[in-house]
DNA sequence: CTCATATCCGACGGTTTTGGTCGGAATTGG
DNA sequence: CCAATTCCGACCAAAACCGTCGGATATGAG
């Protein structure tokens, strides 16, 4: 996803790029791209010359999206659930822990829903129409370092 | 934890009495418990009426500290580090996504050290001396479904 | 039309992590 | 001594994770 951030607006890209550029296996990309896909992420279009791209701008694609799109729904535990009377495990009725989880889960996903994939692709790293980096691969990985430019 | 936090204040509790309340096999509590005594939360005695008790109140332990004990450090993805420079895999420099699960990573770590273990087992499902809950398990679990009286 | 380039898709496989089990040695109160 | 209990290391099975593989389907360019 951070790739084609990178290449947003430079129509699609091919899996067999971004594999190359990521040093990834691309049958394996072609796997998460499909539900990326499904979550309507990213747009595909078959053939030669064809590729995915986003299906939005990178500002407007949180980071709670794309990881739900990938991995299901955020859960630290399998059984977490808001409902104090959740019949999921067994242990409904006595679990003492449920209410940490549901806090913990909270937390990610307040986290994952504050950051979107713009934040993660420091506009100097991204490529223009001509096909060309805005900063040399120096100055990106400077970027990269402290994308949202925080203090910390 | 929270059986223990619970039985706080009268002595040392067995494994086998915690592993039938909360029916989980004792052999896995075992191992559970060996990796809490060594980051001194819980105290051991051994032989005949000995058992395990917190070393502190139950006021006094941040869920941080008992997830810390059994799981590790908290980390959403293995290679999560504040060094912008880390070598601990090889995508060093060139890894855009660091900079989220350390944010994400930081967000649980505050959810769970905003909590502690008196949270989680209301006073009203604490054993007293005289070895009685004070309140009858509904009550109890009507405590548990919101032990921290949050508006929601 | 044909061919190279792509996506699409379902099945398979190995390694690691998770969530345990088992058997027995050491310790201690009664 | 004996029963209760911690202590400890080895073992194990299922699931999750991180992919691989082979082939079908679509499509632009020559």
């Amino acid at each position: 996803m951070a790739q084609l951030a990178r290449r947003h607006g430079t129509g699609p890209a091919s899996l067999t790029d971004i594999a190359e550029e990521e040093d990834l296996p691309r049958a394996y990309l072609e796997q998460l791209v499909i539900s990326l896909r499904d979550a309507e992420l990213v747009q595909s279009t078959r053939g030669a010359h064809g590729g995915y791209e986003l299906t939005r701008a990178p500002e407007e694609i949180v980071m709670g999206e794309v990881l739900r799109a990938l991995e299901g729904p955020i859960a630290p535990m399998i059984c977490v659930t808001d409902d104090p009377n959740h019949m999921v495990c067994e242990r409904a009725g006595h679990c003492t822990v449920n209410f940490m989880w549901v806090r913990v889960r909270d937390a990610i996903a307040g986290a994952l829903d504050s950051m979107t994939l713009a934040d993660l692709v420091p506009k100097t790293a991204r490529i223009n129409r001509a096909g060309l980096p805005a900063l040399g691969a120096r100055a990106i990985r400077a970027a990269n370092a402290n994308p949202l430019n925080l203090a910390d």
